[in-house]
DNA sequence: ATTTAAATTTAGATATGTCTAAAAATTATT
DNA sequence: AATAATTTTTAGACATATCTAAATTTAAAT
């Protein structure tokens, strides 16, 4: 069994080192999880001795296979809570990720496949994130950034990039929710906004928000 | 925001300090917990600092009105998270416990509140305790011991008073569950056990069986 | 290729929660 | 009431996870 400090650390790594799995450096991981470098230098020690990431000192780390398999699993934990949360106990998608974050680290194999079931095996979390299931497999999606559409192109919102309350309340006050129909009219040179319509209605937003928007070409 | 450790102290005192709000030992502490009782001694030191319990040197501890209604909603936590898991995600009454005690942790007054009314305000787990509601209020109770029930009196079984998974499923095994009609038929004077009818049923338990049973005569 | 800057690691400290062994206080026994 | 037995507390140690400050290694810049 491990601690939460330690589920904490493995998932900080799959986020960083992403697709291509690339090495994590100390700094990285310190930022990501707010502490300090020094922290992180002690617990991939830790973490390298139990061989669940490989870490060379000064090169960075990356997951091992078991570190990678559990990772996935506190991934997937954490967002099938979402999804009770919000569409059973009728939580907000920009309300839900500080108490998975503590859910995500129940220990009971049963309990998450028996909620996976409960909830019908869903796919995809509150803000459009896939689900790895029971395997650790991610469904694919063709998903790109709003920021990448091409002009006039019509896509539909399939998620979000970031689950910052702060970014959920303003898409909401945008009438940007998943499933949301979007399309680009113009980019404005000036500071690369984005003259949009959302599900008809005219907008405008910054690149940063834009960048966040997850959609899938139709 | 206080510590799981400080949590299972709390839930530990209210247990052993009974309805009569009796000052708790040490040692039982120690006992209840499964630790030392000088990690006890150590623990309540810092409680007592915390204004969560009363406690004087050699003398025992109790709880603070504080402390008490921590521990309340803890155990209503506890409880509501049982409900769930029976009702919502098809486990067994006695599967439920070692799950429930992680969940019951989760730091979130909105989410008990809401899984509360997700589950329409229950009165009682799935082993026939007691939630309080979210006033710290429990449903008061007529509840006896079978081993108090007058011989031939027809009662309901409304309860357990452990849930240890070997005794439920040893109900189980007997058919005895919440909902059961129970009567006596006769009290053997040799090893005080009982004859007993069970829906009908005759059967025969263990005095040790009797009193944790708990029912409401009719 | 040195020097400078940045990133990373180590050394030593702190807080939590636990333990064993020994000391102190309380309770029970004769 | 004095002694024995039990309970409780203290002292000192250990493991986890964090921190600051200093040392070391790597990367960047002149």
């Amino acid at each position: 069994m491990f601690t939460q400090a330690e589920e904490n650390y493995l998932k900080a790594i799959l986020k960083l080192s992403g697709k291509e799995k690339k090495s994590v450096s100390t700094n990285a991981i310190a930022e990501e999880l707010q502490t300090k470098a020094s922290s992180v230098s002690d617990m991939v020690k830790k973490l390298s001795e139990k061989g669940l990431i490989h870490y060379i000192k000064y090169q960075g780390v990356s997951l091992s296979k078991e570190g990678h398999n559990l990772a996935v699993h506190i991934v997937r934990k954490h967002r099938l809570w979402e999804v009770f949360l919000v569409d059973h106990l009728n939580f907000k998608w920009d309300e839900v990720h500080d108490i998975a974050e503590q859910l995500e680290h129940i220990h009971s194999l049963e309990l998450v496949n028996k909620l996976d079931a409960f909830l019908n095996f869903p796919s995809h979390d509150p803000h459009g994130d896939p689900i790895p299931n029971a395997h650790g497999e991610f469904p694919k999606s063709s998903a790109i950034p709003l920021s990448d559409l091409p002009l006039k192109s019509e896509a539909c919102v399939v998620g979000v990039e970031m689950d910052e309350p702060n970014f959920l309340k303003y898409l909401d006050k945008l009438h940007i929710s998943i499933g949301s129909s979007i399309r680009i009219l113009d980019v404005n040179e000036f500071d690369n906004s984005f003259d949009i319509v959302i599900d008809g209605k005219q907008g405008h937003i910054s690149v940063d928000v834009a960048k966040n928007i997850l959609i899938s070409v139709l």
